[in-house]
This record gives C-alpha cells, structure tokens and sequence, in this order.
DNA sequence: CATATCCATCGACAAACGTCGATGGATTCC
DNA sequence: GGAATCCATCGACGTTTGTCGATGGATATG
C-alpha cells in the first residue's frame, strides 16, 4: 500500500520535528495502559466493569485459576492505577471500579469492554 | 464511601461466579494495551496518530533524545501489535498508522490522545 | 478461647522488558 | 568505487514483572 504525503527532497543528515506530545499526559496515560496490559488484570476490571456488585478477592480467585496472592498482586496493581477501590464487610474485602474514575478512563474502558 | 449492593449474608468457603469474560479478547486486547503501556511508544503513537504525513525512525531519534536501536526496538513492538506499516524511500523507511486498523482500535486511539 | 476463613505482604525466582553499543546491509551522493 | 546516512538486528546489562509458597493479621463461628 503506498503511502502519501511522502516528504519529497528529504536533505539527508537532517531530520524533522515530531508533532507535540505531552509528556505528562504520556507518562499517566502510559501507566493506566500498563496497567489494563495484563490478561488478568484486564479480565479482572471487565469484570468489576459488567458486574452488579462489587467482587471480593476469592471469587477472582477461584474463577480465575490464580493463587490469592497473585490475585491480590494484581488488584494492587489496579488500586494504584486508580481504578478500584475497596470495603471491608466481615471477612470479605469487597472491590468495584472507583466511583470517581475520570471521564476519558471511564470512555477508554467502556470502548475497550466489549 | 459506601458501596452499593453488597450480598448479604454470605456463606464463608463458598465463592461466587465472576461475569463472563471472554479470554480471547482478554489475551488480545491486553497485547494491545501493553504495545501503549509505555510512554516512549504511546508517545511515539501519538506522534503518528497526529501527524499529517509518515515519519521515519530518525525523527523520532531526534525528537525523543533516545538511541536509534532503542527507537527501533519500540517501532518494532508497535509493528508486532499490529498498530503501524511502513515503507522504504531511499535511506528512510516511512512509519504510519495502518491504514486497515480495527474500528475499534481506532476509537481506542482516538479516545485515549489528546 | 480455639479454630477457620479471607486477605495483604514478604521473599524468591524465572521470564520479559527497556536501554545501549557494535555490527552489517541497503541506498544515495560525490 | 568510496564515503556517508539510515536502519534492523544482535548481544549485553540491570530492572521490572508475573507467579507462587509461607507468614501473619483481622474477623467470624462454635
């Protein structure tokens, strides 16, 4: 396929300016990226995203086929992206997406769920 | 804050069914985040979603203050993620967007960049 | 109080990752 | 043909990651 809007009469040994990018933005958004970029872990937010309720640790674990700890490690790892946060009931220590998730992240989840 | 519907009663040893998730689209769809989940190729992405024309792999060099192998490297991850084509003229090899990007992938992109 | 369940954290370990310098192929300019 | 530029790949290195078993704290049950 041929692509267009080749830069013609390049000079060689000089290059060309990149379109801006934030770095801040890249660097957040790199880390929410990072942090859906795992099957498990992005398996265990569409589900907090298409549950009713909030989901307690052993059920991730017993659905998933992970030992505990790897399923905590996980959900750690969404707690300090910011997509989840929890409460104790009992033994239970119960977890559901936050509740003030950003609008683009609440977007980019609800694109990306199927 | 307090979390809404949270199972009453429940029985201790008894775990309950997390909502299907499809695993393949987990497998999938985390390869994708991961190919974003670093702020040096989303960045680089970016730079690609923006621009009005290709880019070759000096640009970036330049532009990112990273070795060209290392640029390289991470142009390869984007390509094996299925996210860029490219083409050769003379010395450089044009980098862009694939032109056939899932719809959904595009609105992926489109939500996440600025 | 003793026991059982749920969970977070620690320590360990192999695998994957991000980065670089060195090398070599392809192409163009002189 | 010789030199210069662009780039992919290789080999190496320290860091991060995903996973597990072991441990201990918190809470409920009997």
């Amino acid at each position: 396929m041929a692509l267009k809007e080749l830069p013609m009469a390049r000079q060689r040994g000089v290059c060309c300016g990149l379109p801006a990018v934030d770095s801040t933005w890249a660097e957040g958004t790199a880390e929410l990226m990072k942090a859906l970029g795992d099957p498990t872990r992005l398996t265990m937010a569409a589900s907090l995203w298409k549950a009713e309720g909030p989901i307690c640790i052993c059920d991730f674990t017993a659905g998933l086929g992970l030992s505990q700890p790897t399923i905590s490690h996980h959900m750690a790892k969404l707690r300090e992206a910011g997509l989840v946060e929890s409460e104790r009931r009992g033994i239970w220590i119960y977890y559901r997406l936050r509740g003030d998730l950003a609008p683009a992240t609440k977007k980019v989840l609800a694109q990306l769920i199927v």
